[in-house]
DNA sequence: GATGAATGAGGCTTCATTCAT
DNA sequence: GATGAATGAAGCCTCATTCAT
């Protein structure tokens, strides 16, 4: 699925053309992203994101049904980024332990470039009705899945502890969040690369069986 | 801090009978925090608050000057739970070790009795006016400083690695959260004490020294 | 039931205190007729009647839920003063000729002082949903039936012809009505009471039998 | 005038080609009377309307000025059917009693065909703005007319008696109009020829004098 | 001549806040 | 101190109308 898609997806358009309809979603997700981060949902009127994106504000009904869609589409559009950088990330790669580094590393880098949309994916899911939280929810799940396999995949190989996959999928998964999440404060103490970098130590102690240790001392300089 | 100091903090009010400014304000907290919980700040009117605290629109604004202020109020609370309860459970504990389980043990728990009030904190900060967020901030900051005290207490007395303790410190304070962020899908998983168990053994197998096992082992039964 | 009752009726208020929601919706539906009698319903915004109803426009929507509920209090006032007009008219009489009469003056007077109403009850009841749409038309079943009683008492009573009573009860009810809805031709060819009296001609005419004119002739001066 | 004339009556269109001008008008129309007839005219769009009709909105306004253009020319053609029924069926005929009830007949069963359309043209003639409500009247007062003018020739002929031919027109009229107006309860009662065959013979007792009453059964046969 | 995407004014409705009682 | 009716600003959304293609 690519960046194109999520802007056909789900959301019904009065427009017919769907080159058209996708570049107008375009716009308006660009220009609700930003606005959202700063203001809020809720602070942020139909009316900023029409001026944003420039366009007005009937426009926007025409490629959406609902206020709330828009944030939808927002947040699928960040969603979205996960599911496509992470695959892009460990493509190519065959040793478990640099596919799983390679994952997490990539979830990261994509929670950096998308850091305020990520913020936003946490503080405003539950501004939508549960039919569309539901959407949201089960691509995240998604994203876990793809996660819970490389680890998954290094405990099968003997390389990590037999641990409770889906709990330490957490632990991954949070640790990438929270560089956006905490960013105000994480910026002070130390830059992006180091912030992975300690992360990965911590991992690997916590993780690592000693075959995975030596395993790892091999492919060291590569990751 | 007691609870009763929360209610009196920084917000004014027009009402002078201290005591009865305290129970007012609980009363009208009590209400506002289950409703932001369930529906969301922006969805949860003063009348909705007032009419579940059992009093009318009318008096909310004399004992606040905002709707933001009841919002204040709330997550003021939530974070006093923890700077109350923390301090609590590792009281009269001396052992670094003991200290630091205790602590994460605690946070934990008490994220699981509010549990909805956290996830409201997270979602909600950002609802805040600048100088409001501030004293969020704040708060957070000390709270997270008494568990950075006992990590580095623990490092320090060479029971731990020499870790980044603030990197760390987020590490252990989002593990607690996610108990409360995560719970529509951690539930399904394992229960809280379960949950508290897996995440002991993780950060042990990450953070403790060859000593701190062996002292680990030693006071294992007690934690 | 009176006016009052009509106040009170079907629709749901946030105010509590009976006296003064009846008061306001009579101040609402005064300013409402008058305003969707002249310009249309769709026409006239809720700014509007609040204006002309002396309040602000907030005020409306604590004692109605909708613009349409407004005009369902709009169009129950109205056949309102049928039900309470036409019963007054015939108390009292018991001779079938003089009480089927009196219905008649009394139903063609009360279209006379609630023209523009009447009109508006015409024109405006497929505005409404379908479920509140019913409300009027019992309503208006309800109006029909009393007239259709005195029909039908004197055909029982062998002074007007066995006719369908209720096809004549629509032409008399019509008869009524049209007053009002070709009231801009009509104001040039008569008065209202060289109308009801034209009226009155004709049906007799067409109603009665041998029997009922000779009687008709006995109280002739009365009616 | 024939149905086409009327889709070149008093609007002005951007295109020239009147054949063509007719024809695209009769669509609109067409889409237009029914929709109109079952939302009303303020809750259809101009785009129901072009979705309707199988065409672009921005056609419409090639060959209207205004929404309420649609309006008018719905409800001239609705009129326009009354204008060419009625004399279509008293065509040929010369007995003016016999002429009288065609037109009735001819009126209830136009109304019939159209009743949809006649009950918007009640509701929905207010919602043109003065000038063109004017031209609804003066067709409204044409048709009356030609009904006035058989009442009349038979007043002369002394087969009725004499009555104020308008307000009796009004009542003629009316009855044919109620036939679409009341449907939703008159059909439960009788069908469309009884409901006639019942106003001839309210209207005859009502009206006939004895010469007409003998040439009434003289021409029973026939009507 | 026809299309349909784009515009933007305007209306309904909500709700934080006030104030007379 | 408490009430709750009243206010009115503000936002979402619709839809008649235009205009570039």
């Amino acid at each position: 699925m690519d960046g194109r898609d999520v802007m056909n997806h789900d959301v019904k358009s009065q427009v017919s053309d769907e080159a058209l309809v996708a570049r107008r979603r375009a716009q308006i997700v660009a220009a609700a992203t930003e606005l959202f981060s700063h203001q809020g949902f809720y602070r942020t009127t139909i009316q900023d994101v029409a001026k944003k994106a420039g366009v007005s504000a009937g426009l926007i009904y025409q490629y959406v049904t609902d206020k709330e869609d828009v944030l939808l589409l927002v947040l699928l559009s960040v969603l979205d980024s996960y599911k496509t950088e992470i695959p892009a990330a460990i493509a190519g790669l065959t040793d478990p332990l640099e596919r799983f580094w390679a994952a997490i590393g990539a979830y990261c880098r994509v929670v950096d470039q998308r850091r305020e949309a990520t913020v936003l994916a946490y503080r405003s899911t539950k501004s939508l009705p549960d039919d569309r939280r539901e959407l949201i929810k089960q691509s995240e799940i998604e994203t876990n899945g793809m996660i819970a396999a490389c680890l998954s995949d290094c405990v099968k190989a003997g390389l990590m502890r037999d641990v409770k996959v889906e709990l330490v999928t957490y632990q991954l998964v949070t640790f990438a969040h929270s560089w956006a999440l905490k960013h105000w404060r994480l910026k002070e103490v130390c830059g992006l690369e180091e912030y992975i970098a300690e992360g990965f130590d911590f991992f690997a102690q916590a993780l690592l069986t000693p075959k995975g240790r030596r395993h790892q001392a091999k492919i060291h300089g590569r990751t």
